[in-house]
This record gives structure tokens, sequence and C-alpha cells, in this order.
DNA sequence: TTGTACGCGTTATCAA
DNA sequence: TTGATAACGCGTACAA
């Protein structure tokens, strides 16, 4: 006589018949048995699994656990749960990843991981698979993104370092395979060109992931080639503290004999030596965003913006300073 | 005719006796229709999921993410996804989320989130539902747990102190409701006993949680409660952070006029202004291990050690140096 | 108001 | 060597 009686009391879906005694019974029994329902054979009949996949492609990288943090409570608060992946930056793992979560059929993928192809993505939008991009940009004009202003942020802090009377900005750009390395680098380039600033080839330098070791080694390419620019635009934070570490190495105090900035602010920025000024980038905010679109497209609900555009703002702390005198720096 | 043919190709355990044309035959057309097994009547018929879900209390804490990237590598390596689910400390997200993992049926549960009450664990033992108890101890001698021998490591960092010439050595202790909280005080007041130097209450101050704010505040009323001590041995990286802001606001700079050591190595801890003192913990190593045996056990593998501890050292940095005179100090 | 029957997509087993 | 069948545990339409 139960399974379905079972179902309905503890489903309980609002206006349904049920004698309070009956429905006393079932709670009674199922608590005395310790029932446990299967989540497996209801999302089997559901075709719904109640559950987020997350793509990063680093948790290391201390951009990211905010991130998830904003994705996994915005879930949860939902009913949802969240699946990890770590892409470690690899187009392989992204695709396997991506397979295997479609085969567990989540109901939504956030896709922070920078690197992935657009093919991948697009066989996602043809399949109408639900997905929303965090802090990367898309090709597709319908696709759920969030994304911070690169261009806003990237303006204010080359400002600051030409208000402070830079001349000679150097530029640690990040990987020029993601758009967030792209934009950051075109937007320091244009805002350079705006202010009446300079700018030759020897004074960018590329690194190759947004990660310290690869802005170590980008900045000393950048300050071994050639005059050491006084004050370094730097991709995102971790770029910028691989950039601290160059400079100190050559004997540059920072920010005494070279200014950095750095982007999005990451956990304890401010207790760094010196201080990390850069941009601040709502990094929960971001994934807690990402998580009401993709569930507000899953529960069709409705969308008021499919593309997120957050404005960012520079964060001044002791990593910037005026341009020593050039009689001091000689001497 | 298909289904379960289809099966046995795309399965493929082992020795099944197919025709090379048969097998052909269904991965072509497999191919062709885009065909993506259900992960989900997978489990449900093989009550497996080929998941892990991990409980951590604070993603945001730097001590967590590489040891999530250890468990989700080695995972992946073997063909399991992650459930992550934090937990604010909060117990009752921690009885929430065990029970949402085990009726989604995750085939073990890493551990790392340290109030959880031993009650739900007894609960999860009395159940033999596999678990691993990851930075936290057992009170069940056959529990699968990784450690790091918190005597070790703290014996190690108040010897430094000691060795330097300090007297007068605080202790800003983590949150009692912890076992490593627990721990890590009392094999400081031991170390301390052993090399004869003199304890007082007003030397330990307990921070109510293991993060910066908490440290800050429990530093707060240490350095104000007396004489403030000339070193603090911190209960982990984020109270020593705590500490060290502390010590700024009361004028005691670091490490001239007060020394610190910290515990856990996080991310970067070496860019600190001054670079952190600390006990090195592996914490990648940690997260792999820990995934390991609960896979082994899963799988009914054979488990040589089901608690590793592990040896922890201390990293000398620049947060400690001799005490100094108490001419200068005066002065 | 509750019980019955079916199907979600697999895989193990047995029959052919 | 392959096809047929049952079962995993649930939700739902329909019958009672």
């Amino acid at each position: 006589m139960h399974p379905s009686t079972v179902s309905r009391v503890l489903n309980g879906s609002g206006e349904l018949n049920l004698l309070p005694a009956t429905r006393q019974r079932v709670i009674a029994a199922a608590a005395r048995l310790g029932y446990r329902p299967s989540a497996l054979a209801r999302s089997l009949r559901l075709q719904r699994t109640f559950t987020l996949g997350m793509l990063v492609p680093n948790i290391d990288n201390p951009l990211f656990p905010p991130i998830i943090k904003g994705v996994e409570e915005t879930a949860r608060s939902r009913g949802y749960n969240l699946v990890l992946c770590n892409t470690e930056d690899s187009s392989e793992r992204e695709d396997e990843y991506l397979r295997v979560l479609r085969e567990r059929q989540v109901d939504g993928i956030v896709i922070a991981s920078s690197f992935m192809s657009d093919a991948t993505i697009a066989e996602l939008r043809r399949d109408h698979f639900p997905f929303v991009l965090v802090n990367r940009g898309s090709r597709g004009p319908d696709d759920l993104v969030v994304l911070v202003d690169n261009d806003m942020g990237t303006a204010e802090a080359i400002g600051h370092l030409v208000d402070l009377g830079h001349t000679r900005i150097g530029i640690v750009a990040g990987p020029q395979t993601t758009m967030t390395g792209q934009q950051r680098l075109a937007a320091a380039k244009a805002a350079l060109r705006e202010r009446g600033v300079r700018i030759e080839g020897s004074q960018v330098s590329v690194a190759e992931a947004f990660s310290e070791e690869a802005g170590y080694r980008a900045a000393r390419r950048l300050i071994h080639g050639g005059v050491p620019p006084t004050a370094v635009f730097c991709a995102n934070d971790l770029v910028a503290l691989g950039t601290l570490r160059a400079a100190r190495e050559a004997g540059l105090e920072c920010p005494d004999q070279i200014s950095l900035v750095g982007f999005n602010d990451i956990s304890f920025a401010d207790l760094f030596a010196p201080a990390l000024t850069t941009v601040h980038v709502p990094q929960r905010e971001m994934g807690e965003l990402a998580a009401g679109l993709i569930l507000a497209q899953i529960e069709q609900q409705p969308i008021p913006t499919r593309r997120v555009v957050l404005d960012v703002h520079l964060v001044i702390r002791g990593s910037t300073a005026a341009p020593a005198r050039a009689s001091e720096r000689i001497a």
C-alpha cells in the first residue's frame, strides 16, 4: 500500500488530499526505519539532478575560492549541490569534465575556466545545455555571462600610475589565450595612449599563465630587457606578486623604486609587503550572480539581464608611489 | 535487440565475447546519434555513484584549497567526481549536507570540517558509511584519518622562539571546540614547560575561530592584557596574520619588537610583511592521502595504515627574531 | 483518499 | 554470441 503514498507524503507537492492520520503514520514509520529517499531514483524519474557542475582552472588561485563559495552558497540555498572540477588549465580535462558532467545530467554548468575552446562552448549552446560563463567573454549574444569591466579597472589603474607622475610604465600581461588577458592588455595600451604615455614593445611582457611563477618570469624579462620601468601594471594579483619578487631580486625596492598595480584584490592583498594596490573584484558576488542566473534559467524563471558586467574600482594601498627622482635613482 | 548489447560494448568489462562486427556497429551508431550513457541509471543499477562528498569549514580559508585540490585530483584520476560542501563552521549545515550526501548515495565522504559533532560521526561509523577525517582527530580507533603531528610542529615552533632567547612567549590559541585547537595549545604549554619557560594565564588568549579576524581580536586581548609578550605562538597562519595586525596597531613592529610563529604554511606565507615563520603542512598531500584511503576502502583494496600522521617542520622566515633588549624596548 | 501500474536508463542473469 | 527480462527506487497518471 505504501510506495506512492509515502512519496506523496514526503514530497507533499502542495494541494494533495491526505488524511492527517496517514501522513502521521508514514512520517513515523520513516523516522523509525531511518528511511532515506534515493536522490538517484528521484533524479532518474524527474530528469533533474539538482546538481550544478563548476569548472575552475585552479582552486589554488586565490581568485577562485570566493567565487566557488558564492556559487556553492547560492546553490545550497536553493536546494542544489555542486560538483567541483579543477581543470588545471588543460583543455583535455575541460572536455573530459564536460562530458562527465553531461553524463551525470547536472542541471547546469558554471564555467570559470578561461582556456576552454569556443568550439566546446558552441556545442553546449547548440544542445541548449544550460551554462553560465564567469570572468570570461563569449561569442554568443544570448549566453549567460558574469564579467567585470576590465576596461574600467585597467583605466583606473593606469590613470593612477600616470597621475603619480610615472612615465615609464611597464605591463606584465596575462596569457593572450584568455579573453581576460587580451582585454586587460588592450585596455592598458589604450589607457596609456590616451594619457599620452609612449609605449614601446619592450615595455610589455606576457606571462604564460595567471600565476605567481609565470608573473615572476615575465617580470624578469621586462626588468632585464632594458631600462626598468618605474611602475608596472600587472594582469592580476598573482602576476603582481611574481613581479614583486622579480623586482626585489633585481634590487628594486617597492614602492620606492618601482610601483605595482594588480587586479582582483585577492584575500590578504593588504597584508603583503607592501600592501597591494589593486583593482577590487567582487569575487563572491560574481559567484552568487552566476549561480542565480543559471538557476533562473534551469527553473525557467524570468532573467532580467543575461549579461552582467560589474563595475570595478582601484584600491590604493602601499605598492604605489610617485617615481623616485632621476638623481636619486642614479645615485 | 540493442540495450544490453550496447551496454556490453560500451562498458566492455574485460572478457566478453563480442563479434567485432557488432561492436563496430554499436560504436558507429553511438557516435552517429551522439549517445550519452546516463550515469544516473548506471548508479541506480550499480548502487555506486563514483562520487565523493567533501565537507570543508570554509573554502576561503587558504588551508583548504590545496587539500581540496589533492582530493579532487586523486578522485578524478580514479574516475570519481567530487561534491564540495562548504559548512561555514555551522553544525546544522554539516548535518544537512551529510543527509543530502547520503541521499545522493555518494560512495564516501571526506570530512575536513572540524566542528562536526562526534555524534554525527558516530552515526556514520554505526552505519558503516565510508568516511575519512582530515586534520581532525577521532574517537574510533578504526576510522580512516589523515593528520599532522601537531605536537612535533608546535614543539619546533616553541623551541625556535626559546632558542632565540624569548622568555615572555604568548599563545594565541585556536578554538577549543576543535581538536586541532586543543592539541596545539596543550602542546605549546607542554613545550614551554619543558623548556623551563613560565606561563601565566594572561599569556594565553583563545581565538574563537581559525580566522584572521578572530586572531586579531584574541591578540588584542593578549597584548592589552598586561605586559605584551616578545613572541607569540599562533594556532595557525590566519590567526598569526590577525595577531600581526593587532601588534602593528599597538605599535609593536614585527619582528623587531614582537616575533610571530604560525602553523600551516599557507600559500604566499613568504610574501607577507614580514614573511611568516610557520610550520609547514603538506596540504595537497593530505588531500591526496585522504582520497586514496577512502577510495581504497570503497573499492575494498587493502589499507596498510588507517591512521596517517604526517611529520611537519618549522620554516623559519622573517617574522621571528631575538627579543629586543629591554633598554631598547623601554626607550 | 489511497492503491496499482508503468517508466526513467542501465546492467546482471538467464535463455536462446 | 546475442536477445530478453528483471530490478535498482522513485514519481505520477489512472483506477478504485
